[in-house]
DNA sequence: CCTGCTACCTGATGGC
DNA sequence: TGCCATCAGGTAGCAG
Protein backbone atom coordinates (compact mmCIF):
# COMPACT_ATOMS: atom_id res chain seq x y z
CA UNK A 1 0.00 0.00 0.00
CA UNK A 2 2.12 2.20 -1.68
CA UNK A 3 1.94 6.49 -1.09
CA UNK A 4 0.50 8.47 1.73
CA UNK A 5 -3.77 8.20 0.41
CA UNK A 6 -3.69 4.66 1.13
CA UNK A 7 -1.86 4.62 4.31
CA UNK A 8 -3.79 7.35 5.72
CA UNK A 9 -7.59 5.61 4.06
CA UNK A 10 -6.01 2.51 6.26
CA UNK A 11 -5.25 4.28 9.33
CA UNK A 12 -8.79 5.66 9.51
CA UNK A 13 -9.90 1.91 8.58
CA UNK A 14 -7.59 0.81 11.56
CA UNK A 15 -8.08 3.42 14.45
CA UNK A 16 -11.67 2.09 15.36
CA UNK A 17 -11.09 -1.37 15.25
CA UNK A 18 -7.85 -1.31 17.96
CA UNK A 19 -8.13 2.19 19.54
CA UNK A 20 -8.16 1.26 23.50
CA UNK A 21 -7.27 -2.48 22.71
CA UNK A 22 -4.75 -4.46 24.46
CA UNK A 23 -2.37 -6.47 22.57
CA UNK A 24 -2.36 -9.75 23.96
CA UNK A 25 0.36 -11.76 22.17
CA UNK A 26 2.48 -10.84 18.98
CA UNK A 27 3.15 -13.40 16.23
CA UNK A 28 6.02 -13.37 14.02
CA UNK A 29 5.76 -15.79 11.46
CA UNK A 30 8.73 -14.53 9.43
CA UNK A 31 11.72 -12.55 11.01
CA UNK A 32 12.37 -10.97 7.60
CA UNK A 33 9.71 -8.06 8.50
CA UNK A 34 11.23 -7.11 11.99
CA UNK A 35 14.49 -6.64 10.20
CA UNK A 36 16.94 -5.45 11.53
CA UNK A 37 14.92 -5.52 14.99
CA UNK A 38 14.85 -9.23 17.07
CA UNK A 39 11.54 -10.73 16.53
CA UNK A 40 11.38 -11.71 20.00
CA UNK A 41 12.17 -8.27 21.25
CA UNK A 42 9.49 -7.00 19.34
CA UNK A 43 6.93 -9.88 20.66
CA UNK A 44 8.27 -8.98 24.45
CA UNK A 45 7.83 -4.98 24.08
CA UNK A 46 4.50 -4.75 22.77
CA UNK A 47 2.50 -7.71 24.43
CA UNK A 48 0.41 -6.33 26.94
CA UNK A 49 0.32 -2.73 25.68
CA UNK A 50 -2.55 -0.83 24.89
CA UNK A 51 -2.88 0.78 21.62
CA UNK A 52 -3.64 4.14 22.60
CA UNK A 53 -4.02 5.96 19.03
CA UNK A 54 -3.27 5.16 15.27
CA UNK A 55 -0.95 7.76 13.33
CA UNK A 56 0.57 8.38 10.35
CA UNK A 57 3.56 10.14 8.89
CA UNK A 58 4.23 10.12 5.11
CA UNK A 59 4.10 6.47 4.25
CA UNK A 60 4.60 4.97 8.20
CA UNK A 61 1.55 3.91 10.32
CA UNK A 62 1.99 4.13 13.61
CA UNK A 63 0.87 2.37 16.57
CA UNK A 64 0.91 4.48 19.99
CA UNK A 65 1.12 2.23 22.71
CA UNK A 66 1.16 2.62 26.54
CA UNK A 67 4.77 2.83 26.65
CA UNK A 68 6.72 3.33 22.71
CA UNK A 69 5.33 2.63 19.75
CA UNK A 70 4.94 0.16 16.75
CA UNK A 71 5.77 1.31 13.18
CA UNK A 72 4.59 -0.45 10.11
CA UNK A 73 5.95 0.51 6.84
CA UNK A 74 4.20 -1.39 3.72
CA UNK A 75 6.89 -0.64 1.06
CA UNK A 76 5.24 -1.67 -2.30
CA UNK A 77 2.80 -4.98 -1.63
CA UNK A 78 2.71 -4.71 2.52
CA UNK A 79 -1.32 -5.00 3.79
CA UNK A 80 -3.51 -5.22 6.60
CA UNK A 81 -5.72 -8.39 7.18
CA UNK A 82 -8.34 -8.98 10.01
CA UNK A 83 -8.99 -12.03 11.42
CA UNK A 84 -12.00 -13.32 13.78
CA UNK A 85 -9.33 -15.46 15.70
CA UNK A 86 -5.63 -17.05 15.82
CA UNK A 87 -6.99 -20.21 14.28
CA UNK A 88 -9.19 -18.54 11.69
CA UNK A 89 -5.56 -16.73 10.49
CA UNK A 90 -3.93 -20.03 10.66
CA UNK A 91 -6.97 -21.31 8.13
CA UNK A 92 -6.36 -18.76 5.77
CA UNK A 93 -2.98 -17.22 6.11
CA UNK A 94 -0.14 -18.27 3.98
CA UNK A 95 -1.47 -21.03 2.23
CA UNK A 96 -4.32 -21.51 -0.60
CA UNK A 97 -6.40 -20.44 -2.16
CA UNK A 98 -5.65 -16.40 -0.88
CA UNK A 99 -1.98 -17.54 0.28
CA UNK A 100 -1.43 -14.42 1.79
CA UNK A 101 1.64 -14.22 3.46
CA UNK A 102 1.25 -12.63 7.01
CA UNK A 103 4.40 -11.77 8.35
CA UNK A 104 3.17 -10.52 11.90
CA UNK A 105 0.40 -10.86 13.56
CA UNK A 106 -0.96 -9.04 16.47
CA UNK A 107 -3.12 -11.34 18.69
CA UNK A 108 -6.42 -9.01 20.26
CA UNK A 109 -8.55 -10.89 23.39
CA UNK A 110 -10.71 -10.61 19.83
CA UNK A 111 -9.27 -10.89 16.66
CA UNK A 112 -5.93 -10.79 15.16
CA UNK A 113 -4.32 -7.85 12.95
CA UNK A 114 -2.04 -9.22 10.49
CA UNK A 115 0.84 -7.58 8.92
CA UNK A 116 0.63 -9.60 4.96
CA UNK A 117 3.69 -8.83 2.57
CA UNK A 118 3.79 -11.71 -0.20
CA UNK A 119 7.37 -9.67 -1.01
CA UNK A 120 8.68 -9.23 2.58
CA UNK A 121 9.72 -5.74 1.66
CA UNK A 122 7.29 -4.12 4.68
CA UNK A 123 8.28 -3.42 8.14
CA UNK A 124 7.26 -3.40 11.70
CA UNK A 125 9.21 -2.28 13.72
CA UNK A 126 9.50 -1.05 17.97
CA UNK A 127 10.89 1.74 19.52
CA UNK A 128 10.86 3.68 23.30
CA UNK A 129 9.72 7.07 21.31
CA UNK A 130 9.33 8.11 18.30
CA UNK A 131 13.06 10.12 17.82
CA UNK A 132 14.28 6.70 18.30
CA UNK A 133 12.87 5.82 14.81
CA UNK A 134 15.37 6.88 12.07
CA UNK A 135 13.35 6.11 9.69
CA UNK A 136 10.02 8.32 11.01
CA UNK A 137 12.90 10.90 12.22
CA UNK A 138 14.15 11.94 8.90
CA UNK A 139 10.94 12.32 7.67
CA UNK A 140 10.56 15.62 6.26
CA UNK A 141 6.41 17.76 6.41
CA UNK A 142 3.95 15.74 5.93
CA UNK A 143 2.58 16.39 2.54
CA UNK A 144 -1.32 16.51 4.19
CA UNK A 145 -0.17 18.27 6.62
CA UNK A 146 -0.76 22.01 7.88
CA UNK A 147 2.72 22.39 8.38
CA UNK A 148 3.34 21.55 4.23
CA UNK A 149 2.40 25.38 2.61
CA UNK A 150 3.28 26.62 -0.52
CA UNK A 151 6.11 28.82 1.42
CA UNK A 152 7.72 25.76 2.96
CA UNK A 153 8.13 23.82 -0.38
CA UNK A 154 8.95 26.81 -1.91
CA UNK A 155 12.08 26.79 0.21
CA UNK A 156 12.18 22.99 0.09
CA UNK A 157 12.80 22.86 -3.33
CA UNK A 158 15.17 26.11 -3.58
CA UNK A 159 17.54 24.19 -1.59
CA UNK A 160 18.23 21.20 -4.25
CA UNK A 161 19.72 20.77 -7.95
CA UNK A 162 18.36 17.06 -8.61
CA UNK A 163 15.54 16.47 -11.07
CA UNK A 164 12.23 17.31 -9.87
CA UNK A 165 11.02 13.84 -9.97
CA UNK A 166 13.79 12.54 -7.58
CA UNK A 167 13.05 15.79 -5.26
CA UNK A 168 9.36 14.59 -4.92
CA UNK A 169 10.62 10.75 -4.06
CA UNK A 170 12.78 12.59 -1.29
CA UNK A 171 10.73 11.40 1.89
CA UNK A 172 12.93 13.44 3.79
CA UNK A 173 12.26 16.57 2.30
CA UNK A 174 8.32 16.20 1.65
CA UNK A 175 7.02 13.01 3.41
CA UNK A 176 4.17 10.57 1.85
CA UNK A 177 4.37 11.29 -2.44
CA UNK A 178 5.58 8.58 -4.40
CA UNK A 179 6.17 7.72 -7.65
CA UNK A 180 2.39 7.64 -8.83
CA UNK A 181 1.14 10.60 -7.01
CA UNK A 182 4.77 12.77 -8.40
CA UNK A 183 3.87 11.64 -11.55
CA UNK A 184 0.20 12.84 -11.47
CA UNK A 185 1.18 16.01 -9.55
CA UNK A 186 3.92 17.36 -12.07
CA UNK A 187 1.25 16.39 -14.69
CA UNK A 188 -1.28 18.66 -13.36
CA UNK A 189 1.12 21.61 -13.01
CA UNK A 190 2.41 21.24 -16.47
CA UNK A 191 6.08 20.83 -15.19
CA UNK A 192 8.82 18.58 -17.04
CA UNK A 193 10.11 15.67 -14.67
CA UNK A 194 13.63 16.07 -15.73
CA UNK A 195 14.01 20.12 -14.28
CA UNK A 196 15.88 20.96 -11.36
CA UNK A 197 13.82 21.39 -8.49
CA UNK A 198 15.46 25.01 -8.12
CA UNK A 199 14.74 25.95 -11.25
CA UNK A 200 11.05 26.63 -10.96
CA UNK A 201 9.80 29.80 -10.73
CA UNK A 202 7.37 30.69 -7.43
CA UNK A 203 4.47 30.54 -9.86
CA UNK A 204 5.95 26.52 -11.00
CA UNK A 205 6.03 25.77 -7.25
CA UNK A 206 2.92 27.17 -6.29
CA UNK A 207 0.92 25.41 -8.89
CA UNK A 208 3.11 22.47 -8.00
CA UNK A 209 1.94 22.46 -4.38
CA UNK A 210 -1.50 22.78 -5.27
CA UNK A 211 -1.56 19.62 -7.34
CA UNK A 212 0.06 17.59 -4.83
CA UNK A 213 -2.26 18.39 -2.01
CA UNK A 214 -5.29 18.08 -4.94
CA UNK A 215 -4.25 14.97 -6.06
CA UNK A 216 -3.45 12.94 -2.38
CA UNK A 217 -6.75 14.36 -1.63
CA UNK A 218 -8.63 13.15 -4.25
CA UNK A 219 -6.86 9.80 -4.06
CA UNK A 220 -7.67 9.62 -0.20
CA UNK A 221 -11.27 9.75 -1.40
CA UNK A 222 -10.73 7.15 -3.63
CA UNK A 223 -9.35 4.96 -1.35
CA UNK A 224 -11.91 5.55 1.64
CA UNK A 225 -14.97 4.66 -0.72
CA UNK A 226 -14.90 1.76 -0.34
CA UNK A 227 -12.79 1.57 2.74
CA UNK A 228 -10.74 -1.33 2.81
CA UNK A 229 -11.90 -4.55 4.35
CA UNK A 230 -9.22 -6.12 6.28
CA UNK A 231 -11.59 -9.18 6.78
CA UNK A 232 -11.44 -10.08 3.32
CA UNK A 233 -7.97 -11.28 2.56
CA UNK A 234 -7.94 -10.25 -1.31
CA UNK A 235 -8.87 -6.56 -0.44
CA UNK A 236 -7.35 -3.94 -2.16
CA UNK A 237 -8.24 -0.32 -3.69
CA UNK A 238 -10.75 0.24 -6.08
CA UNK A 239 -10.85 2.51 -8.73
CA UNK A 240 -7.78 4.29 -8.49
CA UNK A 241 -6.62 3.62 -12.89
CA UNK A 242 -10.03 5.92 -13.48
CA UNK A 243 -8.33 8.68 -11.13
CA UNK A 244 -4.78 8.68 -13.46
CA UNK A 245 -4.12 10.94 -15.86
CA UNK A 246 -0.79 10.43 -16.78
CA UNK A 247 0.72 7.00 -14.69
CA UNK A 248 0.86 4.37 -16.47
CA UNK A 249 -0.49 5.68 -19.71
CA UNK A 250 2.68 4.75 -22.10
CA UNK A 251 1.82 5.13 -25.55
CA UNK A 252 -1.62 6.81 -25.00
CA UNK A 253 -2.92 10.13 -25.66
CA UNK A 254 -2.69 12.92 -23.31
CA UNK A 255 -5.79 13.93 -21.46
CA UNK A 256 -5.03 17.42 -22.14
CA UNK A 257 -2.97 17.92 -25.36
CA UNK A 258 -3.16 14.37 -27.22
CA UNK A 259 0.63 13.87 -27.32
CA UNK A 260 1.54 10.28 -26.93
CA UNK A 261 2.52 9.78 -23.02
CA UNK A 262 6.41 9.56 -22.84
CA UNK A 263 7.80 6.73 -20.08
CA UNK A 264 11.55 7.80 -19.06
CA UNK A 265 13.82 5.91 -16.16
CA UNK A 266 14.94 9.00 -13.19
CA UNK A 267 16.49 7.28 -10.62
CA UNK A 268 15.67 3.64 -11.00
CA UNK A 269 11.98 4.48 -11.46
CA UNK A 270 9.67 4.99 -14.14
CA UNK A 271 8.44 8.39 -14.99
CA UNK A 272 5.19 8.81 -17.04
CA UNK A 273 4.49 12.37 -18.49
CA UNK A 274 4.12 14.84 -21.48
CA UNK A 275 6.20 16.01 -23.23
CA UNK A 276 4.37 18.92 -25.03
CA UNK A 277 2.40 20.33 -22.28
CA UNK A 278 4.76 19.51 -19.83
CA UNK A 279 7.52 22.49 -19.39
C1' DC B 1 26.79 16.34 3.21
C1' DC B 2 24.94 14.82 -1.61
C1' DT B 3 24.03 11.51 -5.32
C1' DG B 4 23.59 7.29 -7.78
C1' DC B 5 23.45 2.47 -7.76
C1' DT B 6 22.21 -2.14 -6.04
C1' DA B 7 19.90 -5.31 -3.15
C1' DC B 8 15.99 -6.85 -1.06
C1' DC B 9 11.64 -10.47 -2.60
C1' DT B 10 7.59 -12.50 -5.10
C1' DG B 11 4.32 -12.57 -8.71
C1' DA B 12 2.08 -11.00 -12.97
C1' DT B 13 2.53 -10.42 -17.72
C1' DG B 14 4.07 -10.74 -22.41
C1' DG B 15 7.14 -12.41 -26.18
C1' DC B 16 9.12 -16.35 -28.27
C1' DT C 1 3.05 -25.09 -22.19
C1' DG C 2 7.27 -23.54 -20.70
C1' DC C 3 10.90 -20.40 -20.28
C1' DC C 4 12.90 -16.01 -19.99
C1' DA C 5 12.90 -11.11 -19.44
C1' DT C 6 10.75 -7.21 -17.61
C1' DC C 7 8.02 -4.72 -14.59
C1' DA C 8 5.87 -3.42 -9.97
C1' DG C 9 2.76 1.98 -5.78
C1' DG C 10 9.76 1.73 -1.67
C1' DT C 11 13.67 2.25 0.96
C1' DA C 12 18.30 1.03 3.23
C1' DG C 13 22.95 0.74 2.61
C1' DC C 14 27.00 1.63 0.50
C1' DA C 15 30.62 3.71 -2.56
C1' DG C 16 32.37 7.66 -4.55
Amino acid sequence: MPELPEVEAVVRTLRPLVRGRKIRCVHVSHPIATKPQNPAELARFAAKQTIRDVKRHGKYLVLELDRGILTMHFRLDGQLLWFASAAEMERKANRAPHNVHVDVALEFNRGVLGFADRRHFGRVHYFESREASKGLHSLGVDALSKEFTPKHFTSLLADSRRPLKEFLLDQTRVAGIGNIYSCESMWYARIDPRRRANSLSKKDSENLHKAIVSVLWRALECCLKPAPDFRDPTWWFQGLEKILRVYGREDQPCHRCGELIRRIEQGGRSTYFCKRCQK
